[in-house]
DNA sequence: GCGAGATGTCCGCCATGAGCTGACCGTAAT
DNA sequence: ATTACGGTCAGCTCATGGCGGACATCTCGC
């Protein structure tokens, strides 16, 4: 039967990391999507679905929200960049305890990357 | 009499970022549009555009073109995020003030989980 | 219990732009 | 001057970005 570890293509999408960056990000700040949305000149529903990785944000509308979270390109880069390092590293053991780590402090399922297992 | 160390704010956007990357790559391996874009799947015209910074790809795209130039999306991100770095050569320590204080909130910030690269 | 307020998500609509085809421009060979 | 190659511009269509409105969950206070 299929092997769990030799998944064909658990690959994230780019909209997926940048909307979990955003949404962590957010609610370290203790913000609400209302918040940064009105600052970001977007509506809360979208920047809800952007956050989740339903829509892809333009350019622009990226620069906006990070804009409104404080927050430069870079840091962003950086965070996704570290996400997929995490991702793509070869101890499994580490990266469990951390994603069971952020879950827990999220009331409701964050329905995020972290759960395939690698 | 302008002052061109004083730039109003040349903020580059992230498609632009992501497509000068993507040139850079291609043309180090010396491949042509024609080549990479119909491992893509894409058209030669898109490709371009992606490539100049025009039009803003699907995550989904993005990750076809990374594909075929065969790289994976945390090195085009890790590109992305070095020319960056490249770009804000001024004052690097400014930044972190502002940025330590939004973390400050967060008690969960696991830190720890640094950038070897692999 | 009920209602109100605050936060986030789902549904469906419309205008914008992603992504295509075709024509075109610069080169450098032949 | 014609062919061939690598890249860009113009224009079109239809998928989707981005929104307003209703809705699900909470947590309060009555």
């Amino acid at each position: 039967m299929a092997d769990i570890s030799r998944r064909p293509k658990p690959r994230p999408l780019l909209r997926t990391l940048v909307g979990d960056v955003l949404r962590r990000r957010r609610q370290e700040q203790g913000r609400t999507l209302a918040e940064v949305a009105s600052e970001a000149n977007v509506s809360v529903q979208y920047l809800s679905e952007v956050e989740r990785g339903r829509k892809e944000p333009s350019s622009e509308i990226l620069a906006a929200v990070c804009d409104s979270l404080g927050i430069e390109l870079a840091d962003l880069v950086a965070d996704v960049g570290r996400d997929l390092m995490i991702d793509r590293a070869p101890a499994p053991v580490l990266r469990l305890d951390q994603a069971r780590l952020e879950r827990a402090q999220s009331p409701q399922r964050s329905g995020g990357v972290f759960l395939l297992a690698a």
